[in-house]
RNA sequence: GCCGCCAUCGUCCAGGGGACUAGGACGCCGCCCUCUCACGGCGGAAACCGGGGUUCGAAUCCCCGUGGCGGUACCA
C-alpha cells in the first residue's frame, strides 16, 4: 500500500487538512506501508519556503511523519509536459487556441471506485473535453496529479470529498494514459457550528491555533480521529496505536462533520490529567519559557482543560498579581460587611502566622479550627484568604496554596489586602 | 442551470430488515461531593427530514420530494 498525503501550499494547515493527514497516516502506518508527501502545487509560485514550512511545522506537532518527500510537484514539469506530448501523439489529446485538452467520449461513463461512496457514475455527457496544459505548456492539477500518482504507484488515494467531481477527469487521463486508477476515499467535509465551511470565524480553524490554545497532539489525534470515523458502541479514547490498529476507511462516515471545539476541550483535560506530573510540566515550562513549575503544576492540574488555562490559574503562585476588582466586590463586600471581612482575614493571619511546620495538613488543621471557632460558614474565611493571596475568586485548594506559598508571602500579600481596606 | 455527494439527539459516533421502549460521548438541566473553580459520582431532557413503495415486519432496502454541501476555471 502506498499512501499520499498532498497538502496545497497555501499557508497554515486547516483542521480538515489535519484530518486527511491523519487518515492517509493511520492507513499507511496500519498497513507497514509507506507514507509520502507531496506538495500539490503545479504553479510553484505558491511553495514558498515560509509556506511549506508552516506545514511541515503543523504535521510534525501532530507527530505525523511521513517516508517519503516531501516532493515538489512544481519540479515535476517536464515530466508532465512529455505525458502531455505523448496524449497528444496518441490522438487523446488535442491542441485547442493554443491550450490542450483531453478527449472525452460522447457516450458512456466514467466509473469511480469510492472506498467510501461505492461506485460513483459519471456521465461523459455532462464533461466537457477539459484543459490539461496551458497555452504556455504549463500542466494543469488534474493531468499533474494523475501523472504523479502513477509515477509513484499510489494504491490509495484519500483526500476530501471536494475532490470528487475532479475524479472522473484524473480517472481519464490515468486510461489514456494506459494506468488503471487507483483506489479512491472521498473524505466527508468538515464544517463550522453553524454548518459553513470550518474558517477563523469559528475560532480555531487551523492545527497553528490548536496549538496556540493549548490543546495536546495526542488529543487532536484521538479527537480528529472521530470526526468521521468510529469504531464501535462505545469507545472514545484510543491511544495511537490503538488507532493505527482499528482505523479502517470502510467505517468512514459518508455525512459531513461539524468541528466540535467544546468536545475537544473535554477530551484535553482527559488527556491533561493523565499526564504524570512531571511531563505536564516540562510542557507548561516549554510553553511558557519559565522553569520549576512543577510544584504549581502539582496543585492546578486537576482544573485544567487546555495548557492554556494554566497560568490565569497558577501565575500567582509564582508572582504576586493585582486585585481583581469585581472578586474583591463579591468577596469582601462593602462596609460592616467589608470590616466583619477583614476582621475574618485578620484572624487568619494571627492563626497562620504560628502555623509550624508550613505545610498542607497543619495549615488545614489550624484554618478549620478557626472556621469553629469563629462558628461561620468556611467560605467567609477561605475567600477572603484565596483573595488575598491570589487577587482572584477563584484558585487551586486553599490549603495546597497557602502552604505552596510559605509563611511569610501568604502573611505579607494577607497585609497587603488589610491595608486595602484600612485605606478604603 | 447542469453534474455529483449527503441526511439518526444541538454536536460527534453506534445501530444497516425483527434483539429499538434507538445505544455511547460532548454540551445542557437536576442532585451528590465541596473552601472557589474544576474534577468525580448519580439521574434527566433530547434524534431516525417528509411522502410513497417493497416486506408478515423498515431507522435500516427502493423511488420521489425537500434541505445541506461540493463541483461545474488555461485554480488547486
Amino acid at each position: 500500500m502506498r499512501v499520499r498525503f498532498a497538502p496545497s501550499p497555501t499557508g497554515a494547515l486547516h483542521i480538515g487538512g489535519a484530518r486527511t493527514a491523519l487518515y492517509n497516516w493511520l492507513l499507511a502506518r496500519g498497513a507497514g506501508g509507506a507514507l509520502l508527501l507531496r506538495i500539490e502545487d503545479t504553479d510553484r509560485e505558491r511553495s514558498t519556503p515560509e509556506n511549506v514550512e508552516q506545514i511541515l511545522d503543523s504535521l510534525r506537532w501532530l507527530g505525523l511523519d511521513w517516508d517519503e518527500g516531501p516532493f515538489f510537484q512544481g519540479e515535476r514539469a517536464e515530466r508532465h509536459r512529455e505525458q502531455i506530448a505523448a496524449l497528444v501523439r496518441d490522438g487523446h489529446a488535442y491542441e485547442d487556441e493554443g491550450a490542450v485538452r483531453l478527449r472525452v467520449p460522447e457516450d458512456g461513463a466514467t466509473v469511480v471506485a469510492d472506498v467510501i461512496r461505492g461506485e460513483v457514475r459519471f456521465e461523459h455527457a455532462a464533461i466537457q473535453d477539459f484543459v490539461i496544459a496551458r497555452s504556455d505548456g504549463s500542466p494543469l492539477y488534474n493531468l499533474a496529479v494523475a501523472v504523479d500518482d502513477l509515477d509513484m504507484s499510489i494504491t490509495h488515494v484519500v483526500r476530501g470529498e471536494d475532490h470528487l467531481s475532479n475524479t472522473p477527469r484524473q480517472v481519464m487521463v490515468l486510461r489514456a494514459l494506459g494506468a488503471e486508477p487507483p483506489l479512491y476515499a472521498h473524505l466527508p467535509l468538515l464544517h463550522g457550528p453553524d454548518g459553513k465551511k470550518l474558517s477563523k470565524r469559528h475560532g480555531a480553524a487551523s492545527v497553528e491555533d490548536l496549538r496556540d490554545a493549548g490543546y495536546l497532539p495526542e488529543a487532536v489525534r484521538n479527537y480528529l480521529a472521530l470526526l468521521g470515523w468510529g469504531y464501535d458502541e462505545t469507545t472514545t479514547f484510543f491511544t495511537t496505536a490503538e488507532l493505527v490498529e482499528r482505523f479502517s476507511l470502510d467505517r468512514v462516515s459518508r455525512a459531513p462533520a461539524v468541528f466540535d471545539e467544546p468536545k475537544l476541550r473535554w477530551m484535553n483535560g482527559r488527556y491533561l490529567r493523565e499526564l504524570d506530573e512531571q511531563e505536564l510540566a516540562r510542557r507548561l515550562e516549554q510553553r511558557l519559557g519559565r522553569d520549576g513549575l512543577r510544584a504549581p503544576v502539582r496543585i492546578a492540574r486537576e482544573k485544567l482543560q487546555t495548557l492554556a488555562d494554566f497560568w490565569p490559574l497558577a501565575a500567582f503562585l509564582v508572582e504576586r498579581q493585582p486585585f481583581d476588582e469585581d472578586a474583591w466586590g463579591r468577596i469582601m463586600g462593602e462596609g460592616d460587611a467589608e470590616r466583619e471581612a477583614a476582621e475574618r482575614l485578620a484572624r487568619a493571619r494571627s492563626a497562620l502566622a504560628g502555623v509550624d511546620p508550613f505545610d498542607e495538613q497543619p495549615v488545614e488543621q489550624t484554618l478549620r479550627g478557626l472556621v469553629e471557632e469563629l462558628g461561620v460558614k468556611p467560605k467567609a474565611v477561605f475567600q477572603p484568604i484565596r483573595l488575598a493571596i491570589s487577587g482572584s475568586s477563584i484558585s487551586p485548594g486553599i490549603f495546597e496554596s497557602v502552604a505552596l506559598l510559605g509563611r511569610e508571602e501568604t502573611l505579607e500579600r494577607i497585609d497587603a489586602a488589610l491595608a486595602r481596606v484600612r485605606e478604603g
